[in-house]
DNA sequence: ATGAAAGCGCTAACAC
DNA sequence: GTGTTAGCGCTTTCAT
């Protein structure tokens, strides 16, 4: 049997169709002016021989290769997950491929990476860590960068993250309408921008709700939780008369662990605490009990976003600068609503 | 101020350095024989344009692209993201970079997305699943494919996975070891590969040690939490003297619920019952009370072998076929040992 | 030891 | 309408 083991190209297409590999082309991409005829002959042949236009080649006269890069200063953790398949999403409609790297921390191996992907001529790169922190810009590069979830440190450089400020202030302002008015914020290690930027939600909207909160009312630690146990502990040693009876937490694993530590004192959820997370991480959310009313930053939304600024950028529209932080949305369950 | 925009090529490190663009391949590539001094010079001008070459027109002459696809079946999950690192480890070394698609479990996207990786003549695909189970497969391509993680339903294949059953035993052996002579296996659904490899290991384990299991020692669900508390409790009703003093659990979210199960209805673990999960993910492993000693799969390292296999056979080594089951490993914690 | 030329597979500009 | 030509940036013979 006759073999032909190698893919054929526009010449094998244009040879069995009678044309010239030009019209090939043309017949393929929709340019120029053919006959309907040659047309549909060209797609016959290319159908018979399967052939698939090599997209290497197609980079190199074109200039771009529908590529883009994907950069995590962290290894992939469980924020960038619902990062990428937003990326994906957005990109995938474009028919625009995701080339991953993983700088694991190590700034000498993203600038390793950095070149790398220009070297392959990516058509953008999406910077992402895994939490909302500022992280080091990778400086000016000849293709437009957007930093998803993680900030970059230089304002000329576009961020798209999710507004912490408002995350907070959604919830206090939930515990406030399901009735709470001694409200404490347990959250994560005081150096980390979300921990501070949901403080500063948290202290504005119980301000603006006319609900009393000072020093004592903010207890920062990890964001594990162990740490939402022990800061139950704290909140129960209070005298009766300064008993919470809504808390904020920096974290769906705070919050789960403040709910156990809370159960376990004899304390009811929602009953006599309501218990508001962040994150919406369906396993904690889920495992709790009960299940964690959350603040959702909406990764997914995030990452379709930036990927499409990036998009928006390689065809030649405006980048922008700065940070722009979507909402997140409240995701009720049973941990905050008193029956 | 004279602008140069342009990404310098060959010809412009040639032009600089006084020599033809083949010189300058040579030079770059260590190939051909070179005077020293001409190598230098060429060296010199490369580095004072910081020309980098283009990737995409090497792919083009190489034929080669040092690319390989990653395809997910589904979304990438707790499971992808080790198996990824690992993957990385292995490629990156070999300067080859990785391109990402999320198949989402269905089958039309799926082929879509192999047949863009074929037309961006990756050089190979790894193909994973978020569990140890069978999938279909991708079929015969003209590239190298190794499944990793979830296994291809076609026997010619190669797939490289976790030995569940060889890590079930080591769960097994760890609790005996211990003195433990009364033991459950608590599961995930019975229609799951590994669930049911996990049983045969427990099963095989158990008679090889002497200790007696029966039907009613084997209890599968879910992989929940919520399910680990239940067949807690299943455990706990049992008549004292059929009580067990060990119980294996197909996952660290069985054994953490199961853990927090029986913590509630008053027994200790580990003093009254040991308890061994699997998995080794860490935020349930380390949240849990006591923190849980499991069998670590060991992904990072699956990963790197898949890709070390698909490595070996683009450079035209051979692939192999069926299914090759790595030794996962113990992980002591103070889940499963008495003082 | 180096330069010139051809070609990877495709598209775009210009002939006819 | 369609064929011809040139060229994307690089590597690799093959002359010299």
């Amino acid at each position: 049997m006759a073999r032909n083991d190698s893919v054929p190209t526009v010449r094998d297409v244009a040879q069995l169709a009678g044309v010239s590999p030009g019209t090939v082309s043309k017949a393929l991409n929709g340019q120029g002016k053919l006959r309907d005829e040659t047309r549909q002959r060209v797609l016959d042949a290319a159908e018979k021989l399967r052939f698939q236009p090599n997209h290497v080649a197609r980079s190199l006269v074109g200039g771009r290769t529908y590529t883009v890069g994907m950069l995590t200063s962290d290894s992939f953790g469980r924020f960038t997950l619902p990062l990428m398949e937003g990326i994906e999403d957005s990109l995938g409609a474009g028919q625009v491929s995701t080339l991953l790297c993983d700088g694991r921390g190590d700034p000498l191996r993203e600038r390793h990476y950095i070149s790398e992907l220009l070297n392959r001529r990516v058509d953008g790169i999406v910077v992402t860590g895994r939490r909302p922190d500022v992280r080091r810009s990778v400086g000016q590069l000849p293709i437009p960068v957007v930093y998803a979830l993680s900030r970059s440190d230089d304002p000329d450089d576009l961020t798209v993250t999710n507004d912490d400020e408002q995350g907070a202030r959604l919830a206090v302002e939930h515990l406030v309408a399901v009735g709470r008015g001694r409200l404490a914020y347990v959250s994560g290690p005081g150096h980390h921008l979300s921990t501070v930027l949901r403080q500063q939600g948290f202290e504005a909207a119980a301000g603006a709700a006319g609900v009393h909160v000072d020093g004592g009312d903010v207890l920062l630690g990890s964001w594990s939780e162990a740490w939402g146990r022990t800061a139950a502990g704290l909140l129960m040693r209070r005298p009766p008369a300064e008993r919470v009876d809504g808390v904020f937490c920096g974290s769906d694993q705070i919050a789960r662990g403040l709910t156990d530590g809370l159960r376990e004192a004899g304390m009811q959820v929602p009953g006599q605490v309501s218990v508001v997370g962040f994150d919406n991480w369906d396993v904690m959310v889920s495992a709790a009990r009960p299940p964690l009313t959350t603040v959702d930053p909406e990764l997914v939304r995030l990452g379709q976003l930036s990927a499409s600024r990036l998009l928006t950028a390689i065809d030649g529209g405006e980048l922008g600068s700065g940070v722009v932080a979507q909402p997140c949305e409240l995701v009720l369950r049973e941990s905050s609503v008193p029956d």
